[in-house]
DNA sequence: TGCGGTCTTATGGTATACCAACATACAGAA
DNA sequence: TTCTGTATGTTGGTATACCATAAGACCGCA
């Protein structure tokens, strides 16, 4: 009897997937991929024709992506594409630096030659996709390399915290992902997390990968063309 | 002519609080207070009753909740209120004491007089709750004390992740609070960090505050009687 | 008595109808 | 020409109607 073929697997889990899971889905993407301009306004009775769905099916999805903090609604005009400030952006690589360090300290410590595996072929990906330039399969690689290394230190929450903050950058990140790579520095800087992980030194792993995420940071600010003219002095 | 007195005092802000808004923040206090007990059926009809709005409102803000980590969705069954498991928690902690951490570091870099002075007072209303014994009043309290230190840091977005947080084990926070103020540790911890902040120390008050969410898990472990016998040993 | 089939009902998923408010365009008067 | 009042249409807010399905009750047959 092979493993699968125990009584457990039996049990059909329907995905059903209702309209409205697609149709988050889907809206999620479009303004992920930027097919919604940034301050662009959601008219509901448009997205109804183009997603061909009813209106409460749009609006629901609506409440969900205004959750998610990918749309704002603005009041008595309805919901619009949210904006992104750079100092939203900057407080978002903040996070990111720390709940990945720990992440990643915490990956350092327990991994085992299996996850070590995993994540050799995620970088062999991300190697792949940087060769060929290709913003999107780099930006998918780096997503699954974090991603084992959330999952094999169990954290679950944080993944998800990352994961939408990771939503909201979207677009900065793509560019700053193909900026980093054409500066051959993102894959560098990514297998030193990896080296870090590899010999299971937490402290270096952490350290490699908050360089990382600060030079993300750094390489946005510049994109962005803003000066972090914030009167809040917090940490970088 | 008095400050109030210009041309931008006269714009009319309407807070035109639209149904929806009520329902979701009553829904989110009802779950938040324990009025809907964990894991319980949201049947959407008997809402619309209690809460006196339409089926359409009680959908959207469930998909608001949902989003939040507050309901979840069963297939074919609908929303229920959302578990808490104790690995979830010990999550949330972990990131809390992340955050926090940082919040309050930056926040003692910066601390004016001013600022401090706002802290003092929410140290004493929470000496004034703790006297009472009012687990409320205690939570309330803390919450302000709290969010002085992420706004003085400008850490907006943090903030939002922290309130979120705790909302899902804000259960767990009234009996961890106090049961902290019976042991009286909990306000002598949150006097601490203040300490901290006041002489504008980062580290002791970070490590001040690392301290008191550790507490605050490791009471909430023994009253969630459960061991953490987690597969994944992440830091605590 | 136990099993299977069928009917009922409760419930969520989806679509649509109605309304109030805002914005725009336009017409008329000073 | 410019300003103001009005008409109209677009849009979001809200309520309701309809449908498919799953869970439970009930009944009849072996």
């Amino acid at each position: 009897m092979k493993p699968a073929d125990t009584i457990a697997a039996l049990r059909i889990e329907t995905p059903p997937a209702t309209l409205r899971e697609m149709a988050l889905e889907r809206m999620r993407r479009a303004i992920i991929s930027g097919l919604f301009e940034p301050g662009g306004r959601l008219v509901e009775r448009t997205l109804c024709d183009h997603l061909g769905v009813s209106r409460s099916v749009i609006r629901e999805v609506i409440r969900h992506l205004e959750a998610e903090g990918l749309v704002e609604m603005i009041a008595k005009q309805g919901p619009i594409v949210a904006r992104l400030e750079w100092d939203d952006a900057r407080q978002i690589y903040e996070i990111r630096a720390a709940l990945e360090a720990t992440a990643v300290a915490d990956c350092a410590r327990v991994a085992t030659k299996d996850v070590k595996a995993q994540l050799r072929e995620a970088l062999d990906e991300l190697d792949r996709t940087s060769r060929q330039n290709s913003p999107l399969g780099i930006l998918d690689a780096t997503t699954s390399f974090y991603q084992i290394i959330f999952r094999t230190g169990g954290h679950t929450i944080a993944w998800d915290i990352v994961s939408r903050l990771n939503s909201r950058i979207s677009r900065l990140r793509v560019m700053t992902l193909s900026s980093a790579n054409r500066m051959t520095s993102g894959p560098a800087q990514i297998r030193e997390i990896f080296a870090g992980i590899e010999c299971n030194d937490p402290e270096a792993a952490a350290k490699a990968c908050r360089a990382h995420v600060a030079a993300a940071a750094m390489i946005a600010e510049t994109i962005l063309g803003e000066k972090a003219s914030s009167v809040h002095p917090a940490s970088v």
